[in-house]
DNA sequence: TAGGCCATCTGGTCCT
DNA sequence: AGGACCAGATGGCCTA
C-alpha cells in the first residue's frame, strides 16, 4: 500500500492550519455517565440514559467538533483554488497514531477537501440523529451505549410493540406485565422481540 | 489478540 | 456544475 505523508496534529498543536482554523474554545466534552441514570429527560423524559453526543473527535486534545465548527471550516475553503500543499504535509518520521488526520500528498485539490468536511459534516447530522433515536428507545441504567445497529433494531422492535399495545387497547402497563409473564411473541421477526424489550419496558414508569 | 464499532477519506452516482 | 448520498477501504479504540 503506498504510504502517504501525514499532518501529525499532536507534534505541532500549535500551528494554525488554515482550513481547520483554531480549535472552538465552545467545544466541550459531553463525558458518558459514570454509573446510572444521566439525565436525557430534555429530550426524551425517560428512556435513555445516555447523553447526546456530537462527535467522537478526531482532533487535538479528544475536543469534540460541532456542525458549526464545519460550517466556518467550509466558508474559509470558498475562494480558494487550490490547497498550499505546503501547509498540508508535514512529512515525520513516527507512525500515527491516535486520531491523526492523514492527509494525502499533493496534488490536493480543494474541492476534494470541502467534499469531505461536507461528508463530515453529514455525517454529524446522522449520528446526532442516532443520539436521538438512543434517547427515546428504552435501555437500561446501567446499558453501555447502544451501536447504531442495535438501537435501529431496537427502536423498530419498540415501534411494534407499541402497535401492538394500541391494537390490544389494553394499559400499557398491564401489557407488558402480561408480557412478562407470558413472553412477549411479535408478528415481527426483529432480534429484540423477546423478553428483553418487556424487560426493559418494564424499567419505564407508567402513567 | 480478534472482533465489533466507529470516524474518516474517497470515488462513483444521482439529483437539483 | 456542484452538492448530496452511498458504499468500500482503512485504521484507531475498546472489550471479551
Amino acid at each position: 500500500m503506498m504510504e502517504e505523508p501525514f499532518y501529525d496534529f499532536e507534534q505541532d498543536s500549535t500551528s494554525d492550519f488554515p482550513f481547520w482554523g483554531p480549535m472552538d474554545s465552545n467545544i466541550q466534552l459531553q463525558p458518558q455517565p459514570e454509573n446510572g441514570l444521566s439525565d436525557c429527560s430534555s429530550l426524551t423524559g425517560q428512556l435513555s440514559p445516555w447523553p447526546s453526543f456530537t462527535c467522537q473527535s478526531m482532533f487535538p486534545d479528544d475536543a469534540q467538533i460541532s456542525l458549526t465548527d464545519l460550517d466556518g471550516q467550509a466558508l474559509q475553503l470558498e475562494g480558494s483554488a487550490e490547497l498550499d500543499s505546503s501547509l498540508l504535509v508535514q512529512p515525520k518520521a513516527n507512525k500515527p497514531h491516535k486520531h491523526h488526520r492523514l492527509i494525502p500528498a499533493p496534488p490536493y485539490k480543494v474541492q476534494r477537501y470541502a467534499a469531505n468536511i461536507r461528508e463530515r459534516k453529514r455525517m454529524l447530522s446522522i449520528n446526532s440523529a442516532f443520539d436521538e433515536l438512543r434517547c427515546h428507545v428504552p435501555t437500561f441504567p446501567y446499558e453501555k451505549r447502544l451501536s447504531k445497529i442495535d438501537t435501529l433494531r431496537l427502536a423498530i422492535a419498540y415501534i411494534a410493540l407499541l402497535n401492538d399495545i394500541l391494537i390490544s387497547g389494553c394499559h400499557p402497563k398491564s401489557y407488558v406485565e402480561q408480557c412478562m409473564k407470558n413472553g412477549y411473541k411479535s408478528h415481527k421477526n426483529a432480534i429484540w422481540n423477546t423478553s428483553d424489550l418487556t424487560t426493559r419496558l418494564s424499567w419505564i414508569k407508567w402513567n
